[in-house]
DNA sequence: CCCATACATTCCTTTTTGTGAATATAATTT
DNA sequence: AAATTATATTCACAAAAAGGAATGTATGGG
């Protein structure tokens, strides 16, 4: 019967500032977890565990390369639905395209330092 | 800093079955609570908790009317991210055209009935 | 004024979620 | 093989949400 189970688990899945945040992130490129945690402002496991949700609610997928695993979006129809809330809610938050953080040292990072 | 918050919190009110059903049945047209009572077979006093867990979060808008109070949805964009959700776990609730109810007493099923 | 009806609120208990701390795993380098 | 680095997991506790039950409020009718 219920046709609303799912979209509730999806939308809770969302329902989560740093989640929200780890996923703008993730707007136009895969991203290694040191790269989030960085971006984030928190613990290396404290990130682990929102990319740990945000992958079993099938949002994100994950592709391990030597240590580091890279995350990505799914489905970029996320996006789409979490515009519209944030339309909704007077809030745009732009699209910075992979900020060169320094306390990260994955090969992208890297390269923006050179 | 947190642009983050807000969202979150909207999507964390749409985060819910029973609320997302309520909504479901708002889609078209304003309803009153007896109706939402019986289209969404729980308890009327729950009902309101939900009606009130959505209105405080920006959502519903109520109107009184007599002994009825109506509610509606003050921006039918919370729709298109609905269906974007549904669309991404494969779920597409049908809009139902003002269900008449048994149990409901109030006048868009009277008529309905008649 | 009393009663019935429609809706709201408050209280309480159970369950779920959030988050920190510690620890584990797995690939890489030396 | 040991150490290092990147990431994941587990445990424990606090905080919040879910949901039931009872009760409160307000409007309309007799």
């Amino acid at each position: 019967m219920d046709a609303y189970r799912l979209p509730a688990k999806l939308l809770k899945a969302l329902a989560h500032p740093v989640r929200l945040r780890i996923l703008n992130a993730l707007r136009e490129d895969e991203e290694c977890v040191c790269h989030l945690t960085a971006v984030v402002h928190h613990r290396q496991a404290y990130v682990s565990q929102q990319l740990r949700f945000l992958r079993q609610a099938g949002i994100l997928q994950d592709r391990k390369d030597g240590l580091r695993v890279y995350y990505r979006v799914k489905e970029p129809r996320v996006f789409d639905a979490l515009e519209i809330v944030n339309a909704l809610v007077g809030v745009k938050n732009e699209i910075a395209p992979h900020q060169v953080v320094a306390a990260c040292p994955c090969p992208k990072c890297e390269t923006g330092r050179e």
